[in-house]
RNA sequence: GGUCUGGUAGUUCAGCUGGUUAGAAUACCUGCCUGUCACGCAGGGGGUCGCGGGUUCGAGUCCCGUCCAGACCGCCA
């Protein structure tokens, strides 16, 4: 037997029992005459003793070689310390080590196995199962362990039933890039990963199965950033004879349970705003809610002026800075500029103090007058004491750098708490979306997404206003999950693939199993499919998801721990029916 | 594909306008230490300054190229 106890549970009314541990040395502190080990395993640290009195000569000089990362085991007697560490949930007691087994020595860790680790970011990912030891990534994998299992027993109470989908599926043009695995048997074919399991959990309502869900690994090929990996996680969900209505409220009742049983945090009825409005108010489709600073559009109190930025500029907007009058001189500068970097944008941006006594200064006070400055704050919303930023141009544009402005601005004010959780439904998402490069509409959403009835006459005169039943879920300002009422009817659909410009044929080519399960009887379904990765990391106060996965990969999708992706020999080329273009 | 930032000891970093033998902290090793828990004290070992080229009497430092990492833009139905 390795051990009685586990590291993390002895405490003083265990006093004087005999016990047998295992784990890790965390650290050894040699005070000449006494050692003391941290002995570390998943549920905790306990201290070991050894003393130059009470242990034997052989025992103390065995101790005194144990190195950081060791694995032993030690059969001992619980004491009470003589000075104890409050610190620690074992820190009243100690073992007073008779009997100590070396399990496994260990080299010297490239990074302190700490809290706060040494180590950086590519170290700790060449070296993961050494930074998995340490409690904080340890913490986020459990964390992710209770969320992940919040949700399976709600949606199965809910009678969800668990279905697996395959993983070796066929590639589609439309969407992300899919990952291919070339098939041996079939020379020249290839399978494809799935970006989701969308037509298949769509089958699973042809066939009757009325609520389904799946936490399950999805794969797309794009670039990655720190809240994107190439696979990821999703909890897949489908229901059958539902309305939009519907599948919001069992969304919006599973995120609820998981704030209140994770975070212990009660949220009001989730708000609601329309896609345009989401635009127009915040220039983004997942807007941050927990702080104010919506935008105000300027151009009838802008444009009568002598100002050609503002007269020429397709769309004039603005914000209000709470207390933004404070910033210096410096400060604003300091703004100006980030929204002139590259990734931005911007050529300029104009400014409007609003002083405590009423009045106004603004950088364009050449060409305006207090009363326009004071129309221009009522649009924005401004109070005494605020500062406003206005940004003109392209209206698509332009939005997205206010947008852009608005999350860095609200950052540097800390008004981005992560322990407050301001969830959003954003609903009515446009169809179709023109695609500059491709010169044709493609489906926001994806093409099996149902137009609104209301609208579906406009598919032909002007298909970019089509309104879709498709929804998202934002929580904090991150998108975290999205669905939408699919299409069930087989004209439709056929009409669908029509206007995303497949023909007849590829249309039957890619997607015929799913218009041939239509001719069976489809009931009307809809759902919807949320980020768990982002989810668990949201709800944990963190943006970056890649600590809630125990192995990822790093920027440019490689695996430096197993050194993946990686060059195949000649044989398995040969086998696979593959050449290497030189 | 693009923008920005970085790459110096096992690790995290400092190293100014180019100028002796490239430093600190930590980790590691040795010794000392009567209750440590970020233990303390003394000593020690440890460097292809990412790589290649150039400028220069002289390059960690400047220039060009390249590779790698991170953040972001494009992309992600």
């Amino acid at each position: 037997m390795y051990r009685t106890h586990n590291c993390g549970e002895l405490r003083l009314n265990d006093l004087n029992q005999d016990v047998t541990l295992s784990g890790w040395v965390q650290k050894s502190r040699n005070k000449g005459f006494l050692l003391w080990i941290d002995l570390r395993d998943r549920y905790g640290v306990s201290q070991l003793i050894f003393d130059e009195k009470r242990s034997s000569k052989e025992l103390f000089e065995k101790a005194k070689k144990l190195g950081r990362e060791f694995v032993i085991q030690v059969e001992g007697k619980i004491i009470e310390r003589s000075s104890k560490n409050p610190n620690i949930p074992t820190g009243d007691i100690e073992i007073l080590v008779s009997n100590l087994k070396i399990l496994n020595s260990s080299k010297t860790p490239p990074f302190t196995i700490e809290n706060n680790t040494d180590g950086g970011e590519e170290l700790r990912m060449k070296y993961r199962y050494l930074d998995i030891r340490r409690d904080t990534i340890k913490k986020k994998l459990l964390f992710r362990h209770k969320v992940n299992s919040e949700i399976r027993n709600y949606l199965s109470k809910l009678d969800f039933v668990d279905v697996e989908t395959p993983y070796l599926i066929k590639s589609t043009p439309e969407g992300a890039r899919d990952f291919v695995v070339p098939s041996r048997m079939n020379p020249g074919e290839f399978y494809a990963l799935p970006q989701s399991p969308q037509t298949f959990k769509q089958l699973l309502m042809v066939g009757g199965l009325d609520k389904y869900f799946q936490i399950v690994k999805c794969f797309r090929d794009e670039d990655l950033r720190s809240d994107r990996q190439p696979e990821f996680t999703q909890i897949d969900c489908e229901m059958s004879f539902v309305t939009q209505e519907d599948v919001l409220n069992t969304f919006e009742g599973l995120t609820k349970h998981l704030l209140k049983s994770i975070k212990n945090i009660e949220v009001d009825k989730f708000p609601r705003i329309t896609y345009d409005d989401a635009i127009s108010k915040y220039g983004s489709d997942k807007p941050d809610i927990r702080f104010g600073m919506e935008f105000g559009e300027l151009n009838k109190v802008t444009q009568h002026k002598e100002f050609s930025v503002f007269n020429s500029a397709e769309l004039v907007v603005g914000i209000s800075v709470p207390n933004g009058n404070d910033f210096t001189r410096k400060e604003i500068d300091k703004y100006v500029d980030w929204v002139k970097r590259p990734q931005i944008g911007a050529s300029g941006m104009i400014y409007v103090r609003c002083n405590q006594d009423g009045t106004f200064k603004s950088s364009v006070d050449k060409f305006y007058d207090q009363k326009d400055l004071s129309d221009w704050a009522d649009l924005v919303k401004a109070n005494k004491g605020d500062i406003i930023f206005i940004l003109s141009g392209n209206t698509n544009v332009v939005r997205s750098q206010l947008s852009a402005l608005r999350l860095e601005i609200a950052e540097n004010l800390n008004l981005r708490n992560s322990e407050e959780f301001a969830p959003l439904w954003v609903t009515d998402f446009p169809l179709l979306e023109w695609d500059e490069e491709s010169q044709k509409y493609h489906a926001m959403h994806h093409p099996f997404t149902s137009p609104k009835n209301e609208d579906i006459d406009m598919l032909e005169t002007n298909p970019g206003r089509v309104r879709a039943n498709a929804y998202d879920l934002v929580l904090n300002g991150n998108e975290i999950g999205g669905g939408s009422i699919r299409i069930h009817d087989k004209n439709i659909q056929s009409l669908m693939f029509k206007y995303l410009g497949f023909s007849n044929e590829e249309a039957k080519e890619q997607f015929g199993f799913l218009m041939d399960a239509f001719e069976y009887g489809a009931p009307p379904h809809g759902g919807i499919a949320l980020g768990l990765d982002r989810l668990v990391a949201i709800l944990d106060g963190n943006e970056s998801i890649k600590d809630y996965i125990a192995f990822p990969k790093n920027n440019s999708g490689k695996d430096v721990m197993i050194d993946a992706p990686s060059f195949l020999s000649k044989e398995q080329l040969k086998e696979l029916s593959l050449s290497l273009k030189k």
